[in-house]
Formats: C-alpha cells, structure tokens, sequence
DNA sequence: AGCACGCCGACT
DNA sequence: GTCGGCGTGCTC
C-alpha cells in the first residue's frame, strides 16, 4: 500500500497517557504529520481492541537514546491513528497540574489527565463539532461600582500590589462584608493586565448570585462557566475557550480547577471551607489544595474566602503559608450582627421538641409580620420507625441504617441507598399496629407548626421538596416576594440568597454535631450556624438567632454567641494538635469493601503487613476497622488508616506500598480475592 | 477501567 | 447439549 510506505518516513515515537488506571503510559509511532511541538494535543490511538483518544506527554526519537530502557522496540508500536488539531497543545502547566494531582493523590497519570478534559473533547470520532468558539456575551452597560468600605480598601490597597507574583491570601470576612466585591475589584485589576481569572465556587446550583454578580459587572468580557449542569457540548466550547485564552473569566466548580488557562493571572476560591471542593470519585482530589500548588506553580494570587475558614486554612495563616485580610464590618453601615441568644432546654418540656419560648418568638415573628426560619439540619418526618410491643425498628435491609419516615408518600426511605416502602400498617416481626415515629425531620417539625399556627403561611424547603434547580427557583422566588411567613428547612436554606424580610432564625438538632464521632462534624456544625445566622436582619431591620440546645456551656456555642470565630477555630486546632490530626498530622486511607466483612477484613490485616513496620518508622498504620456504616447498599466496608507527622514519609511510603498491593495495575482503585474491591484517598476528610 | 479468554452450573 | 458466571491477564 502507497500510504503505508509514505508513513515509513516516521520519525517518532509517541508517548501517550491513556484513560484508565495503568501506571504507565503508553508508546506509539507518529503519523507523518508529528512535529516535536505536538506535545499537548490529544491523539487516536488503538489500545487493546478499541480505539481511545489520549494525550500526548513526549514525542521521542523512534529508537535510542532517549528512550527508557523499559520502552517498547519500535517494531512492536502500533501507529497512533491521527492527532487531533482542532485546538491548541495543552500548555505544559497544565500538564504538570495533572502530573502532580496524580502522583499526590496515588492516580494514574491518564486518569488524572483525561478526567480534566470534558468528555466530548474525548471521543475517538467527534459528533460534528461545531465551531468550538461562540462564548455567550450579554452586553448591557456595566453598573455603577459601589463605594467601598474602609475594610475593602485596606484589603485592595493590600493585596492590588501584590498581583504580580504568588501569594496566598486568606480573606476573611462575615456574612454581609463584601467579599464579593472585593474579589470584583482584584478580576477588575488583572482583566486590565489582559490575564485570566478563574472563579471556584462550591456548589453553583444554589448558589448563581455570584456568577450573575461577575457577568453583570463585566459585560463585555467573555465568562465561561464549568460545573454539572453546563451541558457536555457547552462545556467543551467553555473549555476549549479557556484553552485558547478567549475567555477571561472561568466560574466552575471544583472540576474548574483544572480548566486549562495559558494567560492565568488569579485565582479565586469562594467559601474556602466547603466540603464540597473535595471530589469524592475516581481521584479523589480537594480542589482548594490543588488551587494553591497551581497559583504558586504559575507564580500567580490566589484569595481563600471565607467567613468561617477552614481550620486548616487557619494553620497555614499561623504558620505564615497564608496572608490573612480581614473585612471586619458589614458593608452596610447600618447593618449590625444578629442578636445570639441559647436557649436552654434542659428543665423545658417540649412540645414535638420546640419549646414554649421558641414557639413565642416564632409567634412574635408572625405578629411584626416578619419572616422566620426554622433551621433543622434532618430531613423527613422522622429518623426511624419503632414498634412499642416488640422493639422492631425500621432498619434498611442493605445498610447499617435505619429508614427514615417520610410523612408525604407514607414510606420508610433509606437515606443512603434509596431504598423505599410503604409504611407497615403492623409491625411486620409481632403484628402490632402501634408503630411510633422516633425523633423529628423538617416534616414533622412543619406538622407542628401548622398545628401552633394554622394562619400562618409555611413553607418547607429541604432535598424532598427542591430537587430541582427549578424547583429552587419557584420556592426561592415565594420566600423572596415574602408569600412566606415561617420557613422550615435544612442547610439548604442557610447556603442561597439573601432574604430581605427574614429576620428571626431558630435552630433545633444542632446538639447532634457537638459529640458526633467524626471529629470534623463540629467544624461543620459552627459554619452551619454562622452562614444560618448571617441570613437573620438586614439593612434597618436587627436579625434574632436563638438555638435550642442541652448544652449551652459547650465552647463550639460560647464561640457562636460572641460572633468569635477565630476563637472557636484557636480551640479546634488546638484539639487537633494535641489528638494529632491533621494538618499537624498526614492521613490517608484504604477503604475496602465486598459483600462479606471477613474477606474485608482479611484483605486489609494482609496488606498492612507486606512491609514491616521497623521500615517504615515515620508511618503509622492503625488495625484495619469495620466502616461507621458497616454495610452500605448491601456491601460490607472496612478501612485502614495511615498516619505520619510526615506528608513526604507517608507518600514515599505509599509510592513502595500501594504497588506492592497489586503489581502493576491500577493504583487508586483495585480488586482483590473473595470480591473485595479497595481504594485509596489522600488526605480524606472523613476517616 | 474495559475487554477477551477460559473453564464450571441450570436452562431452552 | 448451550448461555453465562466472573477469575485472570493484557492493553504500546
């Protein structure tokens, strides 16, 4: 064949990462078309019997020197199929974003690379890709900027001059303080210096305002956006905008942070402290960290913001890793900080646990023709359904869990898998018909109330009711055009918008974060209650917050009645330091599971043992442990956890360890004998 | 991860 | 007699 013999002009080899979970990479030989500069560009390969679109990381001598000794001869390469040359090379950075995510999160190299490439940028045969430009531009004029606080100038007047060069920052401000308009400002400065901003946002679902904030500001500069519910063809024209520099702002969510972006001059992450920038599949990775290796990588700002930082944001900030910027007042002027008050309801009787004077205050709510929220951080009517004869509970076949009733379907629904039933009518072990509902859910506490206040208008708002953006919308719009006397509602209510006629918020349940086994529950429990509190009061009306608790001594609420959150952060690290956690300590985790505990069990005592521990002095590995929640989805969990005063020993020692577990294969996840599937998560934030 | 090959159970 | 279970091994 003619073509054949023009392809023997081939030079080179290609070195190509490939999607899955092989530690290495792949050789191939290069079309005719190869040039040295092509590393970067995505490239059809055949692998095994298919066709797979990789990436290619070198283009090499076809035989010689350069290659590794390891390195397939060159008359056993296939040819690679075409290079795609639809858009620009990946930038080197870029790639070593990748590189570096997956060797600190124990990844495949391919599988931390093609994860950051929208899949439609994947596929061996495109769908006809339509022109990958078309950034939607609303252009209206651009408001008028506000005045700023003294705070926000003394902020600006920092970091403005800091542009040029990396820096970490941890901005630090309340509810109400204008963070947002600070981070305008900053995009503002390096828009004019013709670099690019990228936006992180925990979860944009609910959270839109900022977004719109960006593209009302700027409305003749193009702005991307990147999370789950931009389409897959949109999201590979945001992408490939980014790539090629015409977009100058990228709003995304965590998966955002790795948005190719050659001219990168800022980094922004909003809510610093949310769990939600930890990705909990494949790579397990936290977006916040890899934010902070990539702005000092491209030796650019990056600006943490948070009213609640996280703690070990805090640790950097004590070490000097971090700058700390404080915004210390509301930007409005006349706006003060709500009212705290603890209610104590240890000698109080309860009716459907309110107590009398929560019931007055929601009653004086309604009486000033105000709104309130009730805040209660459970969803469902109740947690588990008993029987009074037997002692039968509603326990989910498939978990170590029980089932939650659900008042509005009559079911008992499993929270975790999904599972759902109907209501017994009996108690299905004795037959008895008196079956009692346990504790209380946002339902249960929305029954009572009606009961309290038949004329109010009540609105309940948890994950039963706003599955939807959609649905979001319609009920936010409600609150909002104040349809809504007494809201009921989970921390759904705390993230979204401000509510301008709210101005009493009640908070029930907190207790359970205070003693929870993991020990960041509490941590979660103050920003929770802080971000609830800061919907209470706005401009000229003072917002009341009043928390009903049975241990109104406890620090976490002491921290919470002083608007003292550095104090209640002072206290966490100092637990931690003194238990040894992190960030004064390294963990990682191996999770396993299969469908009999045993083999689990097995599997992880084994594995702890391949390397002796007098080799490994700086880590520590605890005995291997049955998961809190043993049994999710009908599989049976346990774990091992690492420690090490070290973060470089830990990895060096996982980097001996984890290929050791099985030879070869994939890294971050695996199966082993007796259907064990297993898996490992740096730095997990739960453990 | 896919996917192929490969050797032991209950069904048309 | 076959469809199919998932154990093991490979992918340049």
């Amino acid at each position: 064949m003619q073509k054949s013999l023009e392809n023997q002009a081939v030079l080179w080899r290609l070195r190509v990462a490939i999607d899955a979970p092989l530690a290495v990479n792949f050789d191939y030989l290069a079309p005719a078309d190869t040039t040295p500069s092509d590393v970067g560009l995505r490239v059809v390969v055949p692998f095994g019997s298919g066709r797979r679109v990789g990436l290619i990381l070198a283009v090499l001598p076809l035989s010689g020197d350069g290659t590794a000794a390891d390195a397939p001869a060159a008359d056993q390469l296939k040819p690679a199929e075409s290079i795609l040359r639809d858009l620009p090379p990946m930038p080197v950075d870029w790639i070593s974003l990748c590189l570096f995510a997956a060797s600190y999160y124990q990844a495949a190299p391919g599988e931390a690379l093609l994860q950051a490439i929208p899949t439609g940028l994947r596929k061996p045969d495109p769908v006809k890709r339509r022109a990958l430009k078309a950034v939607s531009k609303i252009e209206h004029e651009a408001p008028m900027q506000p005045a700023l606080t003294a705070g926000q100038t003394a902020v600006l007047d920092d970091l403005l001059p800091r542009l040029n060069g990396y820096s970490a920052n941890l901005l630090f401000g309340i509810t109400g303080s204008g963070k947002t308009e600070v981070y305008l400002r900053l995009i503002e400065a390096v828009l004019a210096q013709g670099k690019q901003v990228l936006l992180l946002v925990p979860e944009i679902n609910l959270t839109p305002l900022l977004e719109a904030r960006v593209t009302q500001r700027f409305p003749h500069v193009p702005v991307v956006s990147l999370h789950s519910e931009v389409t897959e063809a949109a999201r590979a024209r945001h992408f490939a905008a980014a790539l090629t520099g015409e977009a100058h702002i990228v709003i995304g969510t965590r998966l955002a942070v790795f948005t190719p972006m050659p001219k990168l001059g800022l980094i922004i992450i909003d809510e610093e402290h949310d769990p939600a920038y930890k990705q909990l599949e494949g790579m397990r990775y936290h977006a916040r960290d890899l934010a902070v290796w990539r702005a000092h990588q491209a030796g650019v700002p990056v600006v943490l913001g948070s009213a609640t930082p996280s703690p070990e944001s805090w640790a950097n900030v004590q070490s000097g890793r971090y700058q700390r910027l404080d915004l210390p007042e509301r930007a409005h002027a006349d706006a003060v900080l709500p009212a705290m008050t603890l209610l104590d309801t240890r000698r109080m009787t309860l009716d459907e646990g309110l107590s009398a004077q929560l019931l007055e205050e929601l009653a004086q709510g309604l009486a000033a023709k105000e709104q309130s929220l009730l805040f209660i951080n459970r969803r469902g009517y109740a947690p588990v359904l008993t029987c009074t004869a037997c002692g039968w509970v509603s326990n989910c076949r498939r978990c170590a869990a029980h089932r939650v009733v659900h008042s509005l379907d009559r079911t008992l629904r499993c929270h975790h898998c999904g599972d759902t039933s109907p209501i017994p009518r009996q108690c299905p072990d004795c037959g008895n018909a008196d079956l009692r509902p346990l504790g209380r859910g946002t339902q249960r506490v929305e029954e009572s109330l009606r009961k309290h206040f038949p004329q109010a208008r009540i609105l309940r708002v948890d994950r039963d009711v706003a599955t939807t953006r959609k649905q979001w919308e319609v009920l936010e719009a409600q609150i909002r055009s104040q349809d809504v006397d007494i809201l009921v509602g989970t921390q759904m209510l705390a993230k979204g918008h401000d509510f301008p006629a709210l101005t009493r918020v009640c908070v029930v349940g907190a207790d359970a974060g205070l003693f929870a086994a993991d020990w960041r529950a509490p941590e979660r429990l103050f920003a929770q209650l802080m971000q609830v509190a800061g919907r209470a009061g706005r401009a000229d009306r003072p917002g009341r917050v009043i928390v009903q608790t049975e241990h109104p001594d406890h620090a976490l609420y002491q921290c919470l009645l002083r608007h003292d959150t550095p104090a209640f952060l002072d206290l966490e690290l100092t637990a931690r330091q003194q238990a040894g956690f992190p960030p004064y300590a390294a963990q990682a985790i191996v999770r396993a599971e299969a469908k009999q505990i045993d083999n689990v069990l097995d599997f992880l005592q084994r594995i702890r043992g391949l390397v002796p521990q007098e080799q490994h002095p700086e880590v520590f590995i605890y005995d291997p442990v049955p998961m809190r929640m043993v049994r999710l989805a009908g599989r049976e969990r346990a774990q091992l956890l690492l420690e090490s005063p070290s973060r470089i020993a830990l990895q060096n020692f996982l980097n001996q360890w984890l290929p050791m577990i099985s030879a070869g294969r994939g890294m971050t996840r695996g199966h082993a004998p007796g259907g064990v599937r297993w898996g490992v998560e740096v730095d997990p934030l739960e453990c």
